[in-house]
DNA sequence: TTTTAATCATTAGCCCGCTAATCAATAATA
DNA sequence: TATTATTGATTAGCGGGCTAATGATTAAAA
């Protein structure tokens, strides 16, 4: 007879559940505003530098380089950010925030602040 | 002047961060035995009770149905689990693990137990 | 200088979540 | 009984994570 593991009383599958019930809470949060759960961590990042490469970014937010990749193309489509070739290296792109995404700072915080009080 | 958060300093930022980490950490510990990380949790149900339907599975695993169904298309790939339409109710499909599925729960306790030690 | 290596962005394709919409079958009701 | 509502599975489509593979550019080395 083999060793079995209650999965129910380790706290790697209590974490894991936390996880799935928590990224739901940010995504229910934030769709309120109009934006997707992902997208708020690149805005924050960018609020505080605007400019970044991808690279940088994906570091900053220890995501793959496809990731954010793709996380910026959904954030041009709702208008938030723009990419800028460089002309001193064309391979990296920059990412610039538009107008708009500097007026929606204060509505991110307030479901922030929010899904902190959630969270507790 | 609006007030600004320090989105670093709230504990869903970092519960945010744990989230992804962690589940790195699952995706990369079950990939060694050639599951994928959320592939895990069904498995664990129909370890406890065998024949349940989609919707049973999902409510346990408190995911949406069509998640469920598209993890089990994976888990008949890899040849885990098999369907089997009911006589009694020809809505419902019943999931009953092969034999395979009964092997693997040693190879699982184990990436379970050094996950549980990388968690801590 | 020419070749090679490293860097950055991108595409393709997969898993894991979701919602909305559809279809078939069953249950409930008029 | 005939209609309507509910249930269970499925499809389509999207965000958010990943790896592997490409292509273009730049940097480093021969």
């Amino acid at each position: 007879m083999t060793s079995r593991i209650k999965f129910e009383d380790t706290v790697s599958y209590r974490l894991a559940k936390v996880t799935t019930a928590f990224r739901n809470s940010i995504e229910r949060h934030m769709s309120r505003i109009g934006l997707h759960g992902g997208q708020i961590f690149a805005l924050l990042e960018l609020w505080k530098q605007d400019g970044l490469r991808q690279i940088d970014l994906a570091n900053r937010l220890s995501l793959a380089a496809p990731t954010v990749n793709k996380m910026l193309k959904g954030l041009i489509e709702i208008n938030l950010i723009t990419l800028a070739r460089q002309e001193d290296d064309a391979r990296s792109t920059r990412i610039y925030l538009t107008p708009l995404a500097y007026k929606m700072r204060e509505e991110v915080e307030e479901q922030w602040l929010e899904l902190e009080q959630d969270s507790l």
